[in-house]
DNA sequence: GAGTGGTCTAGACCACGCA
DNA sequence: GCGTGGTCTAGACCACTCG
């Protein structure tokens, strides 16, 4: 049922993992794929364009597809290492506390940010990610009321995330995030233990849905030693 | 001469960008687009696959590809915003100062990082990017020497990514970027601005050659308010 | 010249949205 | 039920690498 090209790049992305296909080796040639998969080549070609764009293999004219080293990288290859992720790895125990979810008029910037109108109305929801019993991440959402009637204490302590996309049936389709670094706020202040840090990485997140409508905007705020980027870039010619 | 499908991409571009096709509109369906350009419909797809991953359109299943508003991303849509185009942004003259120019033995961490073997020797770089008078960015570049067997002070000073691509014929890839926040280091503190600053921005740079082999290692540290990172991120599901 | 990946085609069937 | 995009096929020609 699911599709054939997702198979055969979950089969092979399996023995690379494993070691059985080893790094800097080719992969069989399209042509022989193409028989041992029973498919044709355009198929076969699919699943390696995905190895390709996830970084498992790389593909070069007139030689054949070369496995990249992955034990270098430890993944996700692309994206923030995301809270839990994070918590799980240091063996932490990750907390959610819940500081503020009101139904408000936005502001300037935010209206900007989120391109609404003036009667629009919007979620605003802080919370304070915790770990190891350190206050770590402040995260500042606002959701378009039109997308999100309601929302709960409880939706948001668990995640707001889950909430959209299993129970009102939304479909994140893609962000943008911009990423720099700040002076604490007094609401990172208070609401973090900063320690002895003089600076916040501020991750701002403009969610799209899938109909390329912008309905969320997210201030992420990491205390810095906390912070992780990863990023894995094709050149595009 | 040209690929179809790319001149068929950078035709839709033009138009999205030129408000000829306005946003949230849908583009022509692919049969249509098909008969317009007189191709096949997988060409087309080819062109429009390229579109949605460059952020310019959003395919829904049903209904067509929407025009995605660009007018409120500041392109390049994702990437480290580069030191001249800071630069010019901020109509500043740029301005780089090699520190260090040299061919060593490489220490256990970039051996590790590069993957060389006990015997080879790489070409360290230092160099600092100044603007507007300040010392912002701290370049540190490892070199494998099998893949670069010279380097001066004059190619430094300039770009040494056009020497490697256009003199030395060696074509990157793809890379790896992981960025963190760090404390300065005394080489940090020496070599840059900091003002008053109690962190540096850290981006780990590995750049892979055409043949997926690794080749150097570059690291890239900047005064924390003066950093800025874009990322564009498609849901892959 | 044999083999590789890159492009392109014409046609088929399917899953989904919308009226 | 019609039109949309998503998948898949079998075959063609090209550009490139390498012995």
């Amino acid at each position: 049922m699911t599709n054939k090209y997702l198979t055969i790049y979950n089969c092979i992305v399996e023995q690379i993992k494993s070691g059985e296909i080893p790094p800097q080796t080719l992969l069989p040639s399209e042509n022989e794929l193409k028989d041992q998969f029973d498919t044709s080549r355009e198929t076969i070609r699919k699943a390696l364009n995905l190895l390709s764009q996830n970084g498992y293999i790389q593909k070069v004219r007139g030689k054949g597809s070369i496995v990249i080293d992955i034990s270098k990288f430890d993944f996700p290859v692309s994206g923030l290492v995301s809270f839990k992720e994070l918590a799980s790895k240091m063996g932490k125990k990750p907390r959610t506390i819940v500081n503020e979810l009101s139904l408000l008029k936005p502001d300037g910037y935010i209206r900007q940010q989120l391109q609404l109108g003036s009667k629009d109305l919007v979620w605003k929801v802080v919370r304070t990610r915790e770990m190891g019993g350190e206050k770590i991440i402040l995260d500042k959402d606002f959701l378009s009321n039109k997308y999100v009637p309601s929302l709960t204490e409880e939706i948001c302590a668990d995640s707001i995330y889950q909430y959209l996309e299993h129970e009102l049936d939304l479909t994140i389709s893609f962000a943008k995030k911009e990423i720099i670094v700040a002076e604490p706020s007094p609401e990172d202040r208070s609401l973090l233990d900063l320690e002895g840090f003089h600076n916040v990485v501020v991750i701002k997140n403009y969610v799209y849905l899938d109909d390329a409508t912008l309905f969320q905007y997210t201030e992420s705020r990491h205390r810095p030693d906390k912070f992780r980027f990863v990023d894995f870039a094709r050149r595009t010619h």
